[in-house]
This record gives C-alpha cells, sequence and structure tokens, in this order.
DNA sequence: ACGGTGGTGTAATACTATTACACTTCCCTG
DNA sequence: CAGGGAAGTGTAATAGTATTACACCACCGT
C-alpha cells in the first residue's frame, strides 16, 4: 500500500519560470529505488513531502511543508520531519542549515565529494555545485589539525545570476 | 595554529577546570576596541556575554548563556541575543550554524578569507582553521555559477585529535 | 496465530529566536 | 542649559523550529 499516488502529480507542461527540478517523477523514482534497496517501505507520506519539495525551487521549511499538506486533512509537523528524516538518509533532500528549511536535489552525491550550496539571498533559490577544491581544502585543514572529517556543510550566500541581471 | 599557551586568567566567579582559548582579557579587549571604533558602548551585558563564551571550550545555546548569567540576577535570553549580535558583528563571536549555537573566536579574519570550524561529535570543540584552498573553490564554483558571493559558511563534523587518541 | 520491526496519528513539550513597548543614558547641538 | 535623537535595558509576549511519548496499525517471516 506504498504511495500509489504520486503517479498523476506531475508538474509538466511548463512548469515554472525555470525548472531545474523539472522531473518529480524521476526523484520519486530514486526515492524508490533507495527504500527498496533497504527494505523499507516508500510510504506514501513520503512521497507527498518529496513531491512538495521537488516541485518548488526554494528551500522550505518543515512547516511551510506541513501546511502545504494540511489539505483536505490537517499534517502534524513530526510526521514531515520523519519523512524529511527518511529523505535526507536517501540523499533527495538536504538540509539548509543557515535556513533551517529542506530542499530537493537531484544529484547523485559521492563519498568524500565536498558540495557547495549557493543560496540566493534575494530570491531564495539554491544550486549545488561539488567542488574538488573545497573537498582538498577540507581534506587539508583537517589533516593539519589531526582532525578525522565526516561530513561537511558548505553554504555561499550571494546573489544569483538570475537576480543579478534581473532589477525586480 | 591557535596559541596553546597554557595560561591561567583569573576568574572573577567560578573558575573552571580547563582553560580555553588564550586570554579571556585580551578577547574583551577586541571588542571593546571595535566598540570604540564605531563609538558604540561595551556594555556590561556584552562583557558579560562574552567572558562567559570565553571562558568554555564548546560552543553554548543563547539559552545555556543565559543560564550561566541568571545569577544573581534573572537574565532574559533576548538580552543574550542582543549582545551576541554585537559580538558577531565586532568578529568575536561565531554562530554554529549546524548546532545553533555560538562559540568566541580569538582570530584576525580578513574579507575573502574561508574559515573551517571543526567541530568534535564527541566532544563538541571547535577549532578554525583558514584554508585558502577552499576560498578559491568556493570562488570556482561561484563564478561558474555567474553567482556573486557573499558570505561562506563552512562547517566540518567530526572526530578531534583528542577524542580519536583519548578513548572514552 | 505470533512476535518483531517500522509507520501513523495525535498530543504535548522542548528548544531557538524575534517583536513590542516603556523607560533610561549618553551625546550632540542649538 | 534644554531639547532631541541614537542606542541600551528590562520585561513580557509571541513566533518559529524540532523532539518525545504513546497507543495503534500494517507488514513480514516464522
Ligand atoms: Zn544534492
Ligand atoms: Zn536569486
Ligand atoms: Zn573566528
Ligand atoms: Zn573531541
Amino acid at each position: 500500500m506504498a504511495g500509489e499516488k504520486a503517479h498523476h502529480e506531475r508538474c509538466e507542461g511548463h512548469g515554472h519560470a525555470h525548472s531545474p527540478h523539472s522531473d518529480v517523477a524521476a526523484m520519486i523514482e530514486r526515492a524508490r529505488a533507495f527504500a527498496a534497496a533497504r527494505k523499507l517501505p516508500f510510504t506514501e507520506m513520503r512521497a507527498r513531502v518529496l513531491t512538495v519539495l521537488a516541485r518548488e525551487q526554494k528551500p522550505l521549511t518543515a512547516y511551510e511543508i506541513t501546511d502545504r499538506l494540511s489539505l483536505p486533512k490537517k499534517v502534524q509537523a513530526v510526521q514531515v520531519y520523519r519523512a524529511l528524516d527518511f529523505l535526507q538518509e536517501a540523499g533527495c533532500v538536504h538540509r539548509l542549515a543557515s535556513k533551517a528549511s529542506y530542499f530537493a536535489c537531484d544529484h547523485e552525491h559521492h563519498p568524500g565529494e565536498a558540495v557547495v550550496f549557493m543560496v540566493c539571498s534575494h530570491c531564495g533559490t539554491v544550486q549545488e555545485a561539488p567542488s574538488d577544491l573545497v573537498a582538498q581544502g577540507l581534506h587539508g585543514a583537517a589533516e593539519h589539525a589531526g582532525f578525522k572529517p565526516a561530513h561537511p556543510i558548505v553554504e555561499l550566500e550571494g546573489e544569483c545570476a538570475r537576480c543579478a541581471s534581473n532589477p525586480l
């Protein structure tokens, strides 16, 4: 009884102005595969949360997601947090520490990789970019301090190309 | 490298086991200089908050600071947040986004610099290390995306040298 | 049928951060 | 020396983010 939904919920036609995450279905599929690999159910709640994030281009807070899902029936924040935990482990969603919010990811990430989250302070969008240089820098700093690195968080606030060229 | 001076500072309240960042008095002096440069008062509240953080080795949450300052008289969290805002602008305190907590800094930071916060997941201590490589990597990623970078956050969770060599 | 693992729904609570307002202090200037 | 304004304080209330607890249910392997 795991989410049969998610199929007819496509943000299709033309989508938003720019649709980097246009393929919601593919992201759902990725999450479903992760679940299957672990013999865990890919439930409707998980699909609904991922769908909301995949359609949006900006990060959403857990409570914003909760609001969007609260029709027709009220959903509790804790349910959203549970789904977010799963989706983060699945690598389909990231948390933006600087904003305490969450966004969908359509990249594959590899261990040891360092990914830069570029957050536009004007429009709120996030772009991800892996950087070998950053990864090396982190590794070097850690080595120099005798520090055993585990999980990096790299966020860069600034202004995206779109906002820079597009006066409001 | 951070100063490893085993320096004993006098404590105006109760003493503390380990001796943290170099010198509380020097940090106070730095904050005072910043205030003077801007013709702003370096008030008692600001000094008290900075003193608490400078003595501690680990980041503290605003409410933990509030608790420590609430003797002999109860202090409100908002007062601590106000002081933290000032101290962050003065460059004497950083916020750790991944933990929503604050710690004292005894480095001078320069514009364009990228600083890595290495956070031990075992003992909670934070070490700072500037990294040119990380700065270059951030700059490169931004340039490639047409992104105008402003303020980076780089946090690395892991295990510090001390904890790695010191079994619980 | 049974027991165990994992998800759901609900309520309550903990933790983090901000807004509002009345009052004060200090400094500048007229 | 009065007046005004920028900045800080103390207090209360509130907004926003995240977790714990528990009863119940669904699925799976035995
Ligand atoms: Zn990603
Ligand atoms: Zn933008
Ligand atoms: Zn610093
Ligand atoms: Zn440690």
